[in-house]
DNA sequence: CCTTGACCTTGCCATTGTGGTAAGGTCGAT
DNA sequence: ATCGACCTTACCACAATGGCAAGGTCAAGG
C-alpha cells in the first residue's frame, strides 16, 4: 500500500511517516518503480505500535528503544517495565508541575472580582514573589 | 545595570532577555556608549513580572497580553481574569491528558512481571488497540 | 494516445522556548 | 598595554509537527 493508505490506516500522517524514516525510527520502505513508498501489513503493524506509543506520551527516542525491545524475542520484560516506569515518573512530574501552576493561579483568580475595576489580585500576584513556583523544564 | 545583573536579579537568562526584546515582548533597552544594554529598576520589575508569569505556565503570547493589561491603568480586572481562566482551562486539559496516559500506562505496567522473561503485557498493550487513548495536541 | 486529477516525491520554512557556540567589542583593574 | 570578565550579534540545535511549493507518477476516461 502507498503512504497515504498507510497513513490513514495507522493514524500517523504521511508527513510523519516520512520523517520517522528520515530519523531512522523506521527502516526505509521498499519503493515502487516510480519511487513511491510501499508498505506491507507488517510495516503497518509497526506504525500502529508507534502510534500507540505516541498516544501514551513516549518520546520518539523512547519509542526507538521500545521498538527494539518489541522486535527482540530475547528481551527481558523488566527492561520494558523500566522504560515504562521511567515514563510514568516523567508524567507524574509534569502533572505535579502543572497542578502546582494551576492551583496557584486558581487561588489568584478566586480572589479577583473580575469586574470593570482595575484592581486585580492576579496582576498583583504576578508582580510579587509569585515566581516562587519553581517550574523546571523536563 | 548590565544585562548580566538583570538576568541574575530577575532569574531570566541574558539570552532570553535579548530574545524577549527581539520578539517585542519588552521594549528595546537603553544602551551605554559602548553598546551595552542598560536596565533600570523599572525594567527589572517588568522582567520579574514576566518570570512569574512564565512560572505559572503562561505562553509568551499570553504574557504579552498580561503585560499590556498590567501597564494599562484603565484595565478591567475581568479581562485579566478571563486570561487567567483560559489558562487554567489549558492547564486542566493538559493535566487530564497526561493523567489519562499515566493511568493507562500504569495499568499496563502493573500487569507486567518485570522479570527476565520475554512475555510483556506492556508491549502487548502497545501492539493492540491501545491507541484508543486520544492524545490531542493543544 | 493524451489529458486530468489524485496522489506521490523532495526540500525548505515555521512553530515554542531555550540553550549553545563563535567571533568580536568593551570595560575596569593591574 | 594587557588580561579577564563581561558584553555584542549572528548563527545552529532541540522535539514533533504542520505547511507550502515545484515537480513526478499513475489510473481512468475521452
Amino acid at each position: 500500500m502507498n503512504i497515504g493508505e498507510a497513513a490513514k490506516a495507522s493514524g500517523i500522517s504521511a508527513k510523519m511517516i516520512r520523517h520517522y524514516e528520515g530519523i531512522g525510527l523506521i527502516e526505509e520502505s521498499r519503493r515502487s518503480p516510480g519511487g513511491y513508498r510501499i508498505y506491507s501489513n507488517n510495516d503497518l503493524h509497526t506504525l500502529s505500535f508507534i502510534k500507540s506509543s505516541r498516544s501514551l506520551g513516549f518520546s520518539l527516542d523512547q519509542i526507538k528503544q521500545l521498538l527494539s525491545l518489541w522486535q527482540d524475542r530475547g528481551r527481558a520484560s523488566s527492561d520494558v517495565k523500566a522504560l515504562a516506569l521511567q515514563h510514568i515518573k516523567e508524567l507524574d512530574d509534569k502533572i505535579a508541575e502543572l497542578s502546582a501552576m494551576r492551583n496557584l493561579l486558581q487561588n489568584l483568580a478566586t480572589e479577583c472580582h473580575g469586574d470593570n475595576r482595575a484592581e486585580c489580585p492576579i496582576l498583583q500576584g504576578l508582580e510579587q514573589q509569585c515566581g516562587e513556583a519553581k517550574a523546571k523544564k523536563t
